[in-house]
DNA sequence: TCTGTTTTTGAGACCGGTCTCAAAGTAGTA
DNA sequence: TACTACTTTGAGACCGGTCTCAAAAACAGA
């Protein structure tokens, strides 16, 4: 394996300096090369099978032209959409994607964090950091974080999606439809727990209804989905054979949506004639499910895009202007499909 | 925004020499620095928040413990599993992950090979290599390809799956279940299609059963994966309405097979009563449909992790040795679930 | 204490680009 | 032809590490 040509060798061949050629592989000015010049070392890198050493470039110039995403897992079946709104947006600006997992283990994400700063990656994408992340360990670098938590909204630019008004969009469409017994399955991170759950309850007052305890599940989380699944499982049986089981279920995630579905299969209710039954996330899996589960999308490769778009307003701004912060908030969009309808006299 | 200290900077505070620092933090050897002088070199480079320049390690090592990822869309479902198998593996040694996308597309795959090169990225997996790629234009690297393609094959280490297999063995159980009358739902690129198809017609052969030309249902592939969905749809509900329909229907992915299971319900067919449904991937829409899915697991994240096992042997390898070419192949297991039985009279 | 050996340290070239700055070239105009 | 204004080119420092090689220090055995 012999050494690959540098520019100095194509510089040579062409006849010209190294600045010259430089000029003209570099990315950023839209360098001044006579035509003919510029045609010679083209033909003498083509010649050579010259390509440009960007570690070389990268330690001059302070650009790698690499973005960090670091997200908890990329198992979870939102990330891919996530990812792909990210990589589009990049793409377009010629900025590749590195990706890091933490499994939501707050030593990893500090360990991810430090190959970012190491790595001399040019911006961040952050997943909703770990209560333990200080916002002084964040690194000093463009980033933008998928969080509505408001220490980290108050320093860095955020996109989050609006659950609470997603929820609220779900359980109105259920009320709608005559439901006003709607058992809520909750599951994910605490503070995911807490907020739908808060919003539930915002609802159930708003509208005047009674809010029973037990209509409420809350479903531990695993490291591993399957096992979220099948505990999932056993809390929604119980919840369909209790004395007074709901007409309606609401799952904050489409994990537990489908879990639903499969446990009224196994327990011979019909839906939606005897159960509704709403999702949250709008997976494919929500689109393929039988029936369609209903669901609540929460636009991730519109995140994903926003994210980036931001993300690249703060490359390119001019350095010197102070990076301002800005918050996004994503609308969550109800997607009805054949899971859900209006109530029926069975529902009791 | 203040320059960051370099290994000059933490030399000078520590009272040594730049090569001396260097030891302490280089990756590559574990080099000899008295504990004494070592401990007052990390104490300098925390004072200063000392963080090393991986672009600057790399001009000189020719090493950026980066890999890279071309597939063809991490919004495949299939690709997740896949990343993490990689990922595992890759994180024990040090190693993270860039991820690029074609699409399908081989202009773009091209350009991601180039991008591979010019970051110097220390080593390539290829997923399924679109045929316009000449096997000359893979980077002189480390590298595995996800293919089963012999030209490939050929010259570099590759990791498959044995699709073949895993069509059989479903078919065999089937099979084993008194289904005689078996539709496949073919879909993919080319290469899948004729490769399950001909193990189709095998296994027919080799059980003497005669082959029905219109029980094999070719679902062309579309870019956005809800428009193939669709369109199995309908294709399906021919199938089913067929004056002789199918007992069992064999999809040779878990998309085909979700859409059998949806056509099912909606026609009013029982799952598995009137018609068994074997789909192939073993995605969690599987595990999570209604009934849940019998299905031909792919082990994706065993073939990242092999894959990743044997990128880092070719890595690892001393460069003088020259680089063997392994080729693997990955088994498939039939993950039986609800979706699937004996054939029962109603079967026609 | 005096060699011989091993460990630890330092000097400085080196990786392959980018960037600055001044020199050379080219036009346009008087 | 001379002069100014602008474009194109070249020389060489520079980025921040790694690597080589030899010198210095530490250690061991006699």
């Amino acid at each position: 394996m012999k050494k690959s040509p540098t520019l100095v060798d194509v510089a040579k061949l062409a006849n010209t300096s190294k600045a010259t050629a430089a000029r003209v592989f570099s990315r950023s000015k839209s360098a001044n090369v006579r035509l003919e010049t510029k045609a010679r070392i083209l033909e003498a890198a083509d010649k050579l099978g010259y390509s440009p050493n960007l570690s070389a470039a990268s330690l001059r110039s302070k650009k790698t032209y690499l973005i960090a995403l670091c997200i908890h897992d990329i198992t979870n079946p939102s990330s891919p959409s996530l990812i792909r709104g990210i990589q589009d947006e990049l793409a377009q600006h010629g900025y590749d994607l590195v990706v890091f997992n933490s499994d939501w283990d707050p030593n990893k994400e500090k360990k991810n964090l430090l190959a970012v700063v190491r790595n001399q990656l040019d911006g961040l994408i952050l997943q909703d950091p770990s209560d333990e992340l200080d916002v002084l360990e964040l690194p000093d670098i463009p980033s933008v974080i998928l969080t509505s938590n408001e220490v980290f909204s108050a320093v860095r630019s955020t996109v989050s999606t609006d659950t609470v008004g997603g929820v609220k969009k779900a359980l109105t469409y259920l009320h709608s439809m005559g439901h006003d017994r709607i058992g809520i399955l909750l599951g994910g991170s605490v503070s995911q727990i807490t907020n739908r759950k808060r919003a539930y309850l915002d609802f159930y007052e708003g509208a005047g209804l009674k809010v029973e305890e037990r209509l409420i599940v809350d479903v531990p989380f695993k490291t591993r989905a399957s096992d979220t699944f099948i505990m999932a499982k056993e809390l929604i049986v119980d919840l369909m054979r209790s004395p007074q089981r709901p007409s309606a279920i609401f799952a904050s995630n489409d994990m537990l949506g489908l879990a639903a579905l499969q446990m009224a299969q196994i327990e011979g209710l019909e839906v939606p004639g005897d159960l509704s039954v709403v999702g949250m996330d709008d997976l494919f899996s929500a689109e393929s499910a039988s029936p369609a589960l209903t669901s609540v999308s929460k636009h991730r490769f519109e995140v994903g895009t926003q994210a980036a778009k931001n993300l690249l307003n703060q490359i390119h701004s001019d350095s010197s202007a102070v990076k301002e912060v800005v918050n996004e908030l994503v609308e969550c969009t109800l997607v009805i499909r054949d899971s859900s309808g209006p109530i029926t006299k069975h529902g009791a």
